[in-house]
RNA sequence: GGCGACGUAGCCAAGUGGCUUAAGGCGAAGGUCUGCAAAACCUUUAUUCGUCGGUUCGAAUCCGACCGUCGCCUCCA
């Protein structure tokens, strides 16, 4: 398969470094606040990655930092006038909490910046020793100027940067460009103690310290979201390689942003929605579908127009299982095969995932079979269970194992009980005597009436299901 | 100012030199089935890929210019 690698600005065999073996790292939330729609939608690209890697027989190790320790986290504790650690310990169970719902599969590790004090201070003792970091009364800076490879990632020069530097006015800073490894502790702030006193790890450090940690020193892929290409990511390669001297990341992944109207959608800018008031008003598999359709690194609109849009996709998914499911009931297991080829779709699939995960394309391929397949049902023949069986397998290992997107029937237990049920079938049974007597108004209020309490009557050919 | 990405039907979105006189989803129109619904099926919905030039036997796909949109260069997925 191929992946498209950011530091090599092209499409790359995927080669793991230990083959069956996957190291993966993915740079997961600040927890000072709820995240948004869009941090989910890296979210849950990063999740189907690691699940097709998965489908494709990889043994991945699947990494997601928490930040628990930064700027915003301490703004906000102070605000409410609690410890930093009160702030990030209910933004780290709200992500728990969101990402669940959002069937995003547990990664094998969360580590926490907290955690991961020692790795870092011994990290920014080796780049001191190879005189990469330098300390400026308690303020630990990395030197930009000593990497000669500064820039690899992003793509960008250091004169260039320092021509367009925006970057705040730090006396201590030998250049505007050199970021902080360590900060010395201020009035208000959680810190730990170093050898350059007491203080706090910067930004960038803890990826670095704790990705090596879980991952070592060269790893398969890194991903996250497009703005941490710079600086974040090329930080990181800074710090890393100007320890190990070793290459610290083969494969590069960028998701590209959700906008709203075009525009990124950032906390920043205020055009957010959070993950959880999106969620309680569609479903998981709705929004899966609605990322898988774009591809991971192309941005992608957010609206309620198109989720509904996608609503009505998964729509038809569903229908689709159900009809399945009713078939695979009724039908017998030495019955006839039609001329179809399941193989041919798993095919397709993979073609399409092993493309550097074009999902949009792996979901045509669903499409497509629910096309062709409802075609093969509409001639009204029946046909063995193998066949309905080799369906849901296929469903069950691509559009549900790796996208996700398959919808939980609601199970009896859930909504109903027994005497509900006995109940519905009784109704059902007096509203067929109804039609047959041509009573529809009767009848058809009868099926308003259970609409009205969830309850869907269809007709079909073999007589009136249920739907819930 | 520097660097980069993108512009495909009403909307979303694949496709990056001949397999495509452009996948898939949503929407719209007509039809089949049905007492009616729903679902499903059939047909129609871009001779054309921002604009203008160029390269090529051949371009949505490569090159150039222009127009437009967005991103990074400061925290951000």
């Amino acid at each position: 398969m191929e992946i498209y690698n950011t530091l090599t600005k092209k499409k790359e065999e995927f080669k793991p470094v230990n083959p069956p073996n996957v190291g993966i790292y993915v740079c997961g939330p600040t927890v000072y606040d709820f995240f948004h729609i869009g941090n989910a939608r890296s979210f849950v690209m990063a999740d189907i990655m690691q699940r097709y890697l998965r489908y494709k027989g990889y043994k991945v190790k699947f990494v997601m930092n928490l930040t628990d320790v930064d700027d915003k986290i301490i703004k906000k504790a102070n605000e409410e006038d609690v410890e930093a650690s009160v702030i990030a310990e209910r933004f780290t169970n709200a992500f728990f909490e969101d990402i669940e719902k959002l069937k995003i599969k547990k990664a094998d590790v969360y580590p926490k910046a907290t955690g991961h004090i020692k790795e870092i201070l011994e990290l920014i003792k080796k780049l001191e020793i190879n005189g990469i970091a330098y300390n400026t009364g308690g303020d630990v800076f990395y030197d930009v100027h000593k990497f000669k490879e500064y820039g690899k990632l992003s793509g960008k020069k250091l004169d260039d940067l320092e021509a367009g530097a925006r970057v705040e006015v730090n006396d201590k800073k030998h250049n505007p460009l050199d970021f902080a490894l360590w900060k010395s502790a201020k009035e208000g702030e959680p810190h730990w103690s170093s050898p350059w006193g007491e203080g706090r790890p910067g930004w960038h450090i803890e990826c670095s310290a704790m990705s090596m940690k879980h991952l070592g020193e060269t790893f398969d892929i890194h991903a996250g979201g497009h703005d941490l290409i710079f600086p974040h990511h090329e930080n990181e390669i800074a710090q890393s390689e100007g320890v190990s001297h070793k290459p610290f990341v083969k494969y590069w992944v960028h998701f590209g942003f959700l906008n709203i109207k075009n525009e990124k959608m950032s906390k920043s800018l205020g055009n957010f929605f959070t993950a959880r008031d999106v969620i309680k008003r569609f479903s998981a598999e709705t929004i899966r579908l609605l990322f898988s359709q774009a591809h991971y690194a192309s941005p992608l609109n957010f609206s309620d127009e198109l989720l509904t849009s996608a609503q009505k996709g998964l729509e038809k998914i569903t229908n689709f299982v159900q009809t399945i499911n009713n078939k695979l009931d009724k039908a017998e297991p030495d019955g006839n095969y039609p001329e179809f080829i399941i193989q041919t779709y798993y095919d397709k699939f993979e073609q399409a995932m092993d493309d550097d995960f074009n999902s949009p394309k792996a979901v045509a391929v669903i499409f497509d079979l629910i096309k062709n397949v409802n075609k093969i049902l509409s001639e009204d023949e029946q046909w063995g269970s193998n066949f309905y069986e080799d369906i849901l397998d296929f469903l069950n290992s691509t559009a549900e194992a790796v996208l996700g997107i398959i919808q939980e029937p609601v199970s009896a237990s859930e909504s109903t009980n027994e005497t509900v049920d006995k109940l519905l079938d009784l109704l059902v049974q007096i509203r067929t005597k109804a039609k047959k007597e041509k009573l529809y108004e009767f009848a058809d209020q009868i099926r308003e009436k259970l609409s009205e309490l969830g309850f869907t009557l269809v007709d079909t050919k073999d007589g009136t299901e249920i739907k819930k």
